[in-house]
DNA sequence: GATGAATGAGAATTCATTCAT
DNA sequence: GATGAATGAATTCTCATTCAT
């Protein structure tokens, strides 16, 4: 089969680049990230051709790992307003657990490092959580169904959520709950 | 006193920093930025010690620029609600402006280059604008004067806003309109 | 294990920064040094963590190859005076055929740059050379035993020595037992 | 005349270098050195048309101060051995006062900086000194008036005992003794 | 005559990537 | 397939020296 040998270093790979990024920024050396995974220089190489398509990948990973974990709140029966605060408190909930993840990820998207082939297979790999924003989102200066801003917004919100709830992780409900409440005041009609 | 040391250069500098930053990112080469700033690589180094510390200074430079720009449209005679939008307004417009200054600081503030005497310098410098999102947020998750996750939440939407009106510039007033609604709807009571 | 670390580099490594200094003092470029070597600016550093360790290993390479070629010259069965001035002889001889050594550890030892360890680690590897000059010394200023002393004087003779003597190799021969003559006359009683 | 301005900014650059060599070594920049000296960094170029100029200017100065401090001590009238002895004693002291003198020194005698011309100024410039090495020598190795060679050693074992007085300020007067002892007995005859 | 801003050629060191083992 | 030695271009920063003021 076309991929290399063993998960496990790909994993590993993937895990340490998002310590190191967390820790040094994106200048964090290749050799210091191979350290980290527990393998040699060059087979960094061997699993991701370049440290750009490393990062990539990286991006890739926690971006799905996050949808796959918001999916797992997704619940149709329950009321709209129910279900987006599920999915919200799912959201907080992965970021103060993948906190390395969330600061490699911010450096990321900012980079221009993660291409639009990237970003464009993270957005159609969860069609159900983009439908949730267009379904609360009613804003009368923006036509129906806008919902990359929509989901910008949520996403802008919970990331903010998410810092302050890192910060004074005491007051983590506080936070997920004024967060929502912004978050579900402002994007829906009255 | 030979010659002293020129303004123009530092700003030419900062401005040539701003540029490399939004263009290559924080790896942009200091010979880079000194060559777009016209002056001898040397010539850096006299005006700023290190990269890590232009890369403060310029920070600086642009969030007091952008300080001040608010503070002109900060208008105390004016209802709350129209002194936040003239606030917003305004912010939205020196974004699309500074398009440079933008993306570059979108990855010094998440590169944890930006040290907390920067951070706290700024932070002391527009105390009026804090003071506005005291006033308006009115939420029940909140104790009130809760004005650091308030004012972060308030730059999340603008930064977002600006974003999507920078994309798409023809529809930058309904973008405008959109964010200021979220924003007003979300932070205040009803 | 790929390929292991090649000890001819190191050695061409150290030959090369050796014939550097002698030429060009301590401000020897490590670009140079490494061309000398016939290798890579890069290779010097997987060496040698930096310029000064390098210095130290050179110092340490030459120190150590001297006392081992003094070593060679100790016979324990000969009479004090000869034990020394086979010694001596070996000293001056070891400093004309390693001129660049002579001049690049002149320049080391007075630097600053040789740390305590590399010294410590020389001064324990050679008891015997030590004991030498405690059994030849005695001086009624100094209390018995006064190693160090003693040491540093027979080392700035036989330094001395050399120095006329590469100068002036056809009289060698002068050179060598002037010098042995003012050192053992000076160092022992009557 | 020919000499720029002021004497006493030569004698502080000259001061300055001593002190910034002895601590940093040759490598020392001229912005520090001109900064320990208080004038501008300019300034040092209009006194010293290079580095070396000032390195062998300095090395030059010392020399010189040395000279005439030895030649206050010496008396004609003594018998060669006390000659000889205040001689000695006076350039031990000299040396421990000098610390920084002597420890700049040291660094630029081995650094090939120090131009012929400079060694021959000073050569030249205190005859009776040198005499007084022929005077006491007697060894039936070197024909007689084979100044260089026991200058140099005098020089040497000086050093060396300096070094040790140095590190050792209460037994000065002991290694004072001691190393003279060395000397006499090793260069004069039985 | 003094100043210190400006310069740009180097300096040491780093690092993504290649490739012999 | 994995390793890590080797590479050399690129990077940040330094510094002797010049020259406008």
């Amino acid at each position: 089969m076309a991929r290399p040998k063993s998960e496990d270093k790909r994993l590993a790979l993937i895990d340490a680049t998002t310590r190191a990024v967390a820790e040094f920024g994106l200048g964090a050396a290749t050799s210091l990230i191979a350290r980290k995974a527990g393998v040699a220089e060059g087979t960094l190489f061997r699993y991701f051709a370049t440290k750009d398509v490393l990062f990539n990948e990286v991006y890739y990973h926690h971006k799905q790992d996050l949808g796959t974990e918001l999916m797992k709140s997704y619940d149709q029966s329950l009321p709209v307003k129910e279900r987006a605060r599920k999915i919200w408190n799912s959201y907080i909930d992965w970021g103060l657990v993948n906190i390395d993840a969330r600061k490699a990820m911010s450096q990321l998207v900012v980079s221009g490092k993660i291409t639009k082939e990237t970003l464009q297979k993270i957005f159609d790999e969860f069609p159900e959580l983009r439908q949730l924003s267009n379904e609360s989102i009613t804003n009368e200066y923006l036509t129906c169904g806008e919902s990359p801003f929509g989901d910008a917004i949520f996403f802008a919100l919970a990331e903010t959520t998410m810092e302050f709830a890192a910060k004074e992780q005491e007051r983590k409900q506080d936070y997920m709950a004024a967060g929502f409440d912004v978050m579900w005041r402002g994007m829906t009609k009255a």
